[in-house]
DNA sequence: CGTCCACGTCTAC
DNA sequence: TAGACCTGGACGG
């Protein structure tokens, strides 16, 4: 589920699903967390739920017992307790009957109700953690949809700190200044401004105004238009880009939150509406490579010729900084960057097979011996031939190239499709 | 069956 | 700046 819409999204779900409900007792955790236990025990409680960037607080409020002895010397919490979540790569919030409860829900928490009905923290993946009586992580910047003008101060008034040095795709995902915006986020928002993924954070940033020009139109809650915002910045002589992009890092998030759906969840009756929405993450005809981090950046094709969008790439890589044809990913790709495999079109049009050759797997001599030493468990060694093949990838495939899925042209030029102009894996 | 990939941090060389 | 941490879906043989 997880980048700053969705976290919002979760909030607004637990607020949404807990209103007027009682929770009480114990609240467990599952045998294989290695999270910390909450001690919080409480005949009658309320959760509430608020959101920042990517962590969301769990607000657990006694209910004041009108008979004040039953409270006395129970262990019974008096005073709220907070809880702060982080999603990791799969964390959601549920709330079910106990019996429907979803597998790997890690942290439950049960209303009075009977049958009771339970409020889940799901984890899949476990990369998840919560924090109980914690605080907002210290370290994460401010939050892009709701902190938005510390945000922009926070950018703006430490434009001069080295990690700006980097590609603007690898600096966006710094939580400490874009606490909220995650993988597909830094797509789309570069994107909308056709902004290279490895120009320099600050050359795009750089001249940005810490105060928006356009904030006084107040933005955004609902029915923004990315367009007509740039517009407006245009008019007020807004020097393009750079001052949209910080905007462009609290409106393009907010949009996901406006659609309604839970934004990028698979399971979620309202899935393909997301999918609809994506205009570059994952969407077949774009380009994509790993970024320094090996984190799949998607950019924009060139619309009109691969052959175009080629010699961009050559030229500004003779060049260094002076060219960017459009598709172009900017100076700073590394050098070793390389493309994913290329991903199948969806089957309906999948008539034609030229383009799916498959880059070259062969495992080397060396790593095999590796594996073939060392002793483990069965499981381990499994799980140490997923990790090397995944290494030995990285390592010795890397190339230049970037993919460029021969297809049928563009759908830029054609009005969106919705899932049809999805790759495979997105389609629903 | 095996391999690759995924919405994110963390921390140990 | 690799890896570690995890599970499961999609795909290929």
């Amino acid at each position: 589920m997880p980048e700053g819409p969705e976290l919002h999204l979760a909030s607004l779900y637990v607020n949404k699903v807990c209103d007027g409900v009682v929770f009480t007792g114990q609240i467990r955790k599952s045998e294989v967390s290695k999270c910390p236990d909450v001690p919080f025990t409480c005949k009658a409680y309320r959760i509430t739920a608020t959101s920042r960037g990517k962590e969301v607080k769990l607000t657990l409020t006694p209910i004041k017992s009108d008979d004040p002895k039953k409270t006395v010397n129970t262990g019974q919490a008096d005073q709220p307790m907070e809880i702060f979540f982080r999603f990791g790569m799969s964390g959601y919030f549920s709330f079910t009957n106990e019996d429907e409860i979803p597998k790997h829900a890690h942290l439950r928490f049960y209303t009075t109700e009977k049958p009771c009905r339970v409020l889940s923290f799901v984890d899949t993946r476990r990369f998840g953690s919560w924090h109980p009586n914690g605080t907002w992580q210290p370290e994460r910047g401010p939050c892009v949809m709701f902190e938005y003008k510390s945000f922009r101060e926070n950018v703006v008034s430490h434009l001069s700190d080295r990690v700006f040095d980097r590609p603007i795709c690898e600096v966006l995902l710094n939580q400490k200044y874009f606490n909220g915006i995650g993988n597909y986020l830094r797509a789309e928002i570069l994107y909308r401004l056709n902004i290279p993924p490895f120009v320099p954070a600050r050359t795009v940033l750089e001249g940005v105004e810490s105060e928006d020009v356009c904030e006084n139109e107040k933005p955004v809650y609902k029915h923004i238009t990315g367009k007509k915002n740039s517009e407006k910045a245009q008019e007020k002589g807004v020097k393009g880009e750079a001052s949209d992009l910080l905007r462009m890092c609290h409106t393009v998030p907010l949009e996901v939150v406006n659609l309604g759906g839970k934004g990028y969840n698979p399971a979620d009756a309202d899935y393909s509406g997301f999918v609809a929405w994506l205009q570059c993450y994952s969407v077949d005809g774009m380009k994509s490579v790993q970024d320094h981090n090996g984190r799949t950046i998607w950019f924009k094709v060139s619309s009109s010729c691969n052959l175009i969008y080629e010699a961009g790439f050559y030229i500004s890589h003779l060049f260094k900084k002076i060219c960017f044809f459009q598709g172009d990913p900017g100076p700073l790709l590394p050098k070793d960057s390389k493309s994913p495999r290329v991903k199948k079109r969806i089957k309906k049009d999948d008539q034609d097979h030229t383009y799916k050759k498959k880059k070259g797997r062969n495992r080397s001599e060396s790593t095999i011996k590796k594996r073939m030493t060392k002793k483990e468990t069965p499981k381990k060694a499994k799980d140490e031939r997923q990790r090397e093949a995944g290494s030995r990838r990285r390592k010795t495939e890397r190339t230049q190239e970037v993919s460029t899925p021969r297809r049928r042209k563009s759908s830029k030029a054609e009005p969106t499709t919705g899932s049809l102009r999805r790759s495979r894996r997105f389609a629903k």
